[in-house]
DNA sequence: GTGGTCTAGACCACG
DNA sequence: GTGGTCTAGACCACC
């Protein structure tokens, strides 16, 4: 498994590690059931420290898309759609929201953004139906 | 001015005030040339620090959005539409495409995500094809 | 024998071999005398490793729940409630002080929690006052 | 602030730490909107590591029992009841049933159990009306 | 072998 | 001053 992780990005390690993974999985490219490589082994691969990468898994257990079992190893798990709470709608409405506005200051026609949430949509698009 | 600042928010306040003061200006609530309260002014209005609000002011004015002028105050930049660059393009890219994958894992719908797009448009109206 | 084990739970899975036993004694499922199936049956029906229904076995009869004959197998004790320890009594009074503290954050009603101990009760039966 | 640590305990620090800040504010010892000690000056204090103590206010910050404004310091929550999971409900209900069983074996009678509770309830009891 | 916990000490962003 | 992040390296429990 291959992420690509900057360490001169603002966003931090363990951070970039856990959205890595959850697009592999949304694309597909990850499925359930399948084995993370361990907090070691993936540490050693990306050159960051074993904690970092502990720390990213243990948000993402907790986000329920992998499964940790002591002892044995790292699993995504099977069933990763999390109820929908208000809460989280309205920090992507707001973070959206943001978005807008942020494109709106750098040039970036309306038409733009929507062609590529289409782009990102066809990325992810009918992965759910197979099992 | 009115902003909406939430202390106990993970968004830093000085970002909040960035945010908040570019939507404003967005929606057209703020025009061009319009004066900005003072640095002190409006720390006292929003009860945090006026260091917090200087650095918003000095972040906005480097983006364009504000200027200031010495001994008379600050003001409302003419022209917020900042040129148009390769990195702010593939910066927003990167948060839509992450957004979209939250959005995936919080069950929010592609077509929901698409109404609040047009719904933000919406509210700022069809400057976009000013410049 | 049926035992549930969850491999994603984060309760070791010797402790809930252990737990599960023990449940079955206090009701009366399982009687005294009455002999259990030996490690690598339990192991080969549970799909767990030998070694950690081996670890399972080894601290119930350290606690006096079981005991093994060497050659012969492994059965129920006959008297297995244990002399009283002041740290044992200590360390329940902790959890069950735990406990009321979690359900109180939880929003689980003191009511609630006693109706719960009643039917625990009932369920092992008026077997506390025989020793 | 005085915290009662064991190194020497199985369950971990930071677990402790949490344990010990909840039961304070259930007892209505700890009030809401009361600042915390901060990182390193409980780490100090209790002669613990300060990630130690982050990795307890995260996780208290996480169940909203306190809350962490970044460079101002970490304070007691003023709504700290969460809505009830079923999940969470189940959870205390197996830890009542494992409660019960080992009560049984270490011979603590269903009555001591019940005279525990009350006075845990007391030691809480009637300090949600104050405000 | 696995993940979980802890320590020591560093740097940064925030107010 | 605050909390957040990261590294280095250690020990333990579990399987």
């Amino acid at each position: 498994m291959l992420l690509n992780i900057d360490p001169k990005s603002v966003t931090p390690l363990y951070e970039q590690v856990i959205q890595q993974i959850k697009e592999l999985c949304a694309r597909g490219v990850l499925s359930p059931n399948e084995k993370l490589p361990s907090v070691r082994e993936l540490s050693a691969q990306m050159l960051i420290n074993p904690n970092t990468v502990s720390k990213a898994y243990r948000e993402l257990e907790r986000q329920g898309v992998i499964v940790s079992i002591h002892g044995r190893g790292t699993f995504i798990s099977e069933d990763f759609i999390s109820e929908q709470t208000p809460a989280q709608r309205e920090k992507i409405k707001n973070e959206l929201k943001q978005l807008v506005i942020d494109s709106y200051y750098a040039g970036v026609q309306k038409e733009t953004l929507f062609s590529w949430l289409e782009d990102f949509y066809e990325e992810i698009g009918g992965e759910d139906d197979e099992s």
